[in-house]
RNA sequence: GCUAGUGUGGCUCAACGGUAGAGCAGCUGACUUGUAAUCAGCAGGUUGGGGGUUCGAUUCCCUUCACUAGCUCCA
């Protein structure tokens, strides 16, 4: 029984892909019969529809999308078959002859195949291996919504040209356009950025692009993630250091940043030296670890930084607080001897499940293999690959394989954890690191009084706490749980004869290591609660005459009209029992 | 970095060739409030920066900066 309903989920699936196809050759034909002079690139479907690459003088804008999605319904409505047809090579080439990408895209075709076309009406063929629909009628009733219209280099390479990109929200059902459409405008509600400037969490300044400045509210948010991990990194073994900001060139010469990662890298002239502002932690580390001879026997040694890093990104590429210049990893290096690598990629692993898991994050892993240009011996590569494959299958997880996807220098996993509009970001990783320890020389003395040379992981959990706070406050759409929560009580008088029996309450409350506010303002009880209920926070206290005359707080909590009327230390005993247990509802 | 779009008071938006308007927030005053916006008044912008076209530009053009989406990148 469920096997049949999967395979149905997947029937459908395939049908839906193979409608998508059908209508990127619509919207070929749509456009080209707009514009004329088009040159056609290449136009699949994706997981929310469909897009096609074209290189045209006309610059497509959003006032466009009208009369394209007319012309497309005017071609459907024209019940004109899908015609497939074959040709040779030659035939193919001559046919496309004035368009470079279809020639590209048939010179790599097998030689000796047949190119298999369709074509609709008299007038317009594609390049396609189909299935497409029998005829355009059948596409009557498939849901399509031009979405937008972006640039894209052609094959994905900036060194090519770039194309205009016509991205199609497309679906069989109606209903599911509509949901989607809904879906992403929910979305972007909670989409960081805004809830960041409304809940007063940070800002990026034109001063500094890409760097955010944390107010107060986003400081504590960000400081309760801190101590969330140094509490559960300290039980799990780690120690933790601090390396300097900057620091000679000499030393990036050494880890092989200079070589490799200096156009990133901020550096500046002091004096007769040249410094760089550390994109990573790695060679303070290696440095820390260079100050002792080390033992076997303190294996796996776990050395934590909460470090911050500047890397000059792209302009292009910086969103809010999930790609930005300067950030704060929470980073570790284990040093081990090669045995140990299976059980401690394994802790960091559990490490990971653990902290998701006490945010109601869900994540996709991945192993990412050898490159293909790599340093290090191929054993040491299986070795190493393997060790990470038993970890993750010795957790029962499920992962993907991103073949020769790995760093150069060594074998990774790969946490992600998806954003509001469905985006992927990678926060976690685990990084085997085959290069580093030879380059500045790690050695420990092994069992038989040998040197050896250890093995060395990076890894992160949060990924960058700037990345985590946005994943977090975009699950959370801005109600955190109350343990992280930049304010968890308010603190609201009903008139301004209880203003002196709501400080009493508030600073009782801050003695308890509480965040209050209070609000005792000239305005009406509704209004404070609307604000109070607006900035989210966990739980509203409300005083009036009644509650100053019992003692008591008459509690609102998040989410909920209702009112709960309780002691004070019933109310400190239930809130500090929700954040000691890290409750993720109030 | 690339392609396209956007840029109006702290915030959200309006006006769109004739020299900026509203709500919220702020301030002042009245009201003393019982669970999602009490009322009135005041103040606040030369429309991201620079240049140009025009009798006149927020509105058109150029340039620059920033932001947004996508592409590339993320060792």
């Amino acid at each position: 029984m469920e096997e049949k309903d999967l395979e149905k989920v997947k029937e459908l699936q395939q049908k839906q892909e193979m409608y998508r196809h059908s209508m990127s050759h619509v919207l070929a034909k749509a456009i080209k019969s707009i514009w004329g002079d088009v040159k056609l690139a290449i136009g699949p479907a994706i997981d929310n529809g469909f897009y096609y690459d074209i290189d045209m003088e006309h610059s497509i804008t959003p006032e466009d999308f009208g009369k394209i999605e007319d012309k497309m319904r005017e071609i459907i409505c024209n019940n004109e078959d899908f015609v497939r047809f074959e040709l040779s090579r030659e035939e193919a080439l001559e046919k496309f002859k004035d368009n470079p990408y279809k020639v590209e895209l048939i010179t790599e075709l097998p030689e000796g195949e047949l190119i298999t076309m369709y074509r609709t009406g008299d007038d317009f063929y594609d390049l396609c291996r189909g299935p497409h629909v029998e005829n355009t009628k059948f596409l009557r009733g498939f849901a399509y919504k031009i979405n937008r219209v972006s640039g894209a280099y052609w094959r994905g390479s900036e060194k090519n040209k770039m194309l205009q990109r016509v991205y199609v929200y497309g679906f069989l059902d109606k209903n599911d356009l509509k949901a989607y459409i809904h879906q992403m405008e929910e979305a972007l509600k909670r989409d960081h950025r805004k809830l960041g400037k409304e809940l007063q969490l940070f800002f990026i300044s034109d001063y500094s692009k890409g760097m955010p400045t944390y107010m107060p509210k986003g400081l504590t948010l960000k400081n309760e993630l801190i101590k969330y991990w140094r509490e559960v990194h300290q039980k799990a073994g780690y120690i933790e250091i601090e390396t300097p900001m900057a620091m000679n060139r000499e030393l990036w010469e050494t880890s092989g940043h200079w070589d490799h990662y200096k156009d990133n890298m901020y550096t500046f002239k002091c004096e007769d030296d040249t410094f760089a502002i550390k994109p990573m932690n790695c060679p303070g580390g290696m440095l820390y670890y260079m100050q002792n001879i080390h033992s076997y026997k303190e294996f796996p040694l776990r050395v934590g930084e909460l470090g911050k890093v500047h890397r000059h990104e792209s302009s292009g590429t910086l969103n809010g607080l999930l790609r930005v210049r300067c950030f704060t990893q929470d980073d570790a290096h284990i040093f081990m001897l090669p045995n140990q690598i299976e059980s401690e990629v394994a802790n960091v692993i559990s490490l990971v499940d653990e902290v998701y898991k006490n945010f109601g994050l869900t994540y996709t892993v991945e192993l990412s293999t050898m490159p293909e240009s790599h340093i290090g011996e191929i054993e040491e590569w299986q070795m190493a690959e393997t060790a990470l494959a038993n970890a993750l299958t010795k957790l029962g997880l499920e992962y993907k394989i991103n073949a020769g996807d790995g760093a150069f220098y060594g074998p990774k996993i790969d946490i992600h954890v998806k954003d509001c509009i469905g985006r992927e970001w990678q926060c976690g990783t685990i990084q085997l690191d085959m290069q580093l320890p030879k380059r500045f020389n790690l050695t420990y003395i092994d069992a038989d009084g040998s040197e050896k040379e250890p093995i060395m992981i990076h890894r992160v959990i949060y990924g960058s706490l700037e990345r985590m706070m946005s994943i977090l406050i975009e699950n959370f759409a801005g109600a955190f749980p109350t343990w992280l929560s930049p304010n968890q009580v308010k603190v609201i008088t009903v008139s301004e004869k209880n203003n002196e029996y709501a400080v009493k309450v508030a600073e009782s409350l801050i003695a308890c290591g509480l965040r209050v506010e209070t609000n005792l303002d000239n305005e009406s009880v509704g209004k404070k609660i609307r604000n109070a209920v607006l900035e989210k926070t966990p739980y509203i206290l409300v005083l009036g005459d009644k509650e100053m005359a019992e003692g008591t707080v008459a509690v609102r909590k998040r989410g909920s009209q209702e009112t709960i009327t309780m002691s004070i230390d019933e109310f400190k005993a239930e809130i500090l029992n929700n954040i000691a247990t890290k409750s993720l509802t109030v």
